[in-house]
DNA sequence: GAAAAAGTTGCAGCTTTTTGCATGAATAAG
DNA sequence: CTTATTCATGCAAAAAGCTGCAACTTTTTC
């Protein structure tokens, strides 16, 4: 195994679990104590973990640990997140909307992977900033104080002009029956368009977000290709979006 | 468990019951109280939590915001941008470019004006979309990773669709012969874009920036109308500006 | 393509840090 | 004033860290 090949794997494990220990990867990447703080203290001096005494953290996490400790459910938008990363390809075109589900997606992404992602969301596109290979386009427009994302003809218009692979949707209402919906309008209209232009859909929902309605449709549940809750796939909750031929990870 | 790690749960338990009992965490964290202590004494050391006889009482009580801290320079910059809230008026457009003396000043930004703001910088509109009067308008385009700030044809295009009353620019040199000079390439451009659709242009500097040159153009001084450093408009070393007709303020 | 240089890795020996415990002093509460 | 905590200190064991070194691999140079 190749350095780098091993501390990009450090990267992600700090990613995903905010901390590691010396003892831990030692073992799990089978090289001595000695090589794994070897390799933290390059990576601290990069600045990008920080070191202490018995392993290093996640940088992203200190930064912001003020933030990071208020999200709701947390862990279980970390195992959604991780999911859906499985569904990233090099040299993907991927749409991501806004919410804490999504920004968590933006911050355990493989450190290797390059893929260009376009957002309309402030907060992802500063999380997916701090990711080194890949490329992020903000959607511009006018910002919707309440969602934290670009709204508007402008965003619309932006996105009519490209085709992405992949679409991950933060969802706050999904229902076998009636889709997925929301409430607010403008989000709505983005999200609409975001669907429009791609050719596979990914919701990422919470367990608690399932089978429930709200005012504004987004789109219709056939046109969902992919659901990924925390819960496993073969969860009695699920099989209701299976019948509909969803797939579920 | 990390020690660091462990401080961290301390600080959170602090944060949000205002104190904590050495008895109480060392239950709770499954060490001994004598380690609550040095823990204790150590954040205490660090000014972070205030030590009492059988615990600690938070600090945030009194004095709030941590990130503040981490600027450079912050007490400067907030004299900067205090300054440049002054030429804020009712309905105005503006401009605002990136940088933390810009996000200070959205920051600072009087609650009941109400203007309208463009912007490429995702922290400046983030800090934008606190402030409860004001339309922020985000200009999307691919992400500097460097800069924090959308660039590119997009952001360029979008702005000569638009006139500004107002430009406030942060800058990194500025010089009474050699004008406005930056070193990144990609926000030249933004800056340029901005600066020709604008009515009224206002240099903000750190009086450490103050006669240095970069690489590369981003104005004449002559196109300067205003420039605020933290300095009182009649030092000195303001002078060389003054002649070239440029307002200090 | 061989020799030299540079980089990587594990190990032994030693230093530093962390932690819990024992002891006695300091403090708060009744 | 008495009593029960709480605190500071020193100490020892364990864990983690650092350093130099030797073995090995990769890259560069001629």
């Amino acid at each position: 195994m190749l350095k780098s090949e091993r501390q990009e794997h450090i990267l992600r494990e700090i990613n995903i679990h905010n901390k590691v220990l010396c003892s831990d990867l030692s073992i799990k990447l089978g090289v001595s104590e000695d090589t794994i703080r070897r390799d933290l203290n390059e990576l601290a001096e990069q600045d990008k973990v920080i070191k202490v005494h018995g392993g290093a953290l996640s940088k992203s996490y200190h930064t912001s640990t003020y933030r990071q400790a208020e999200v709701y459910s947390l862990q279980e938008k970390t195992i959604i997140a991780g999911k859906a990363v499985t569904l990233l390809q090099e040299g993907m075109l991927v749409f991501v909307s806004g919410g804490t589900t999504n920004r968590e997606l933006a911050r355990i992404l493989p450190p290797g992977l390059s893929a260009t992602f376009f957002t309309p969301s402030l907060s992802t596109a500063i999380q997916l900033m701090e990711h080194p290979s890949s490329e992020v386009v903000l959607l511009g427009g006018r910002v919707s104080r309440n969602a934290g994302i670009s709204v508007g003809g402008e965003v619309v218009s932006r996105l009519s002009e490209v085709r992405a692979d992949l679409c991950i949707l933060g969802t706050n209402s999904i229902d076998a029956e009636e889709g997925i919906t929301d409430s607010d309008w403008e989000v709505v209209q983005v999200k609409k368009a975001m669907i429009g232009r791609a050719d596979k859909i990914v919701a990422l929902a919470l367990s608690e977000k399932l089978d429930s309605v709200q005012r504004m449709k987004v789109c219709d549940i056939g046109q969902v290709d992919c659901l990924i809750t925390e819960l496993p796939p073969k969860d009695k909750r699920l099989l209701p979006y299976k019948k509909k031929g969803v797939e579920v990870i």
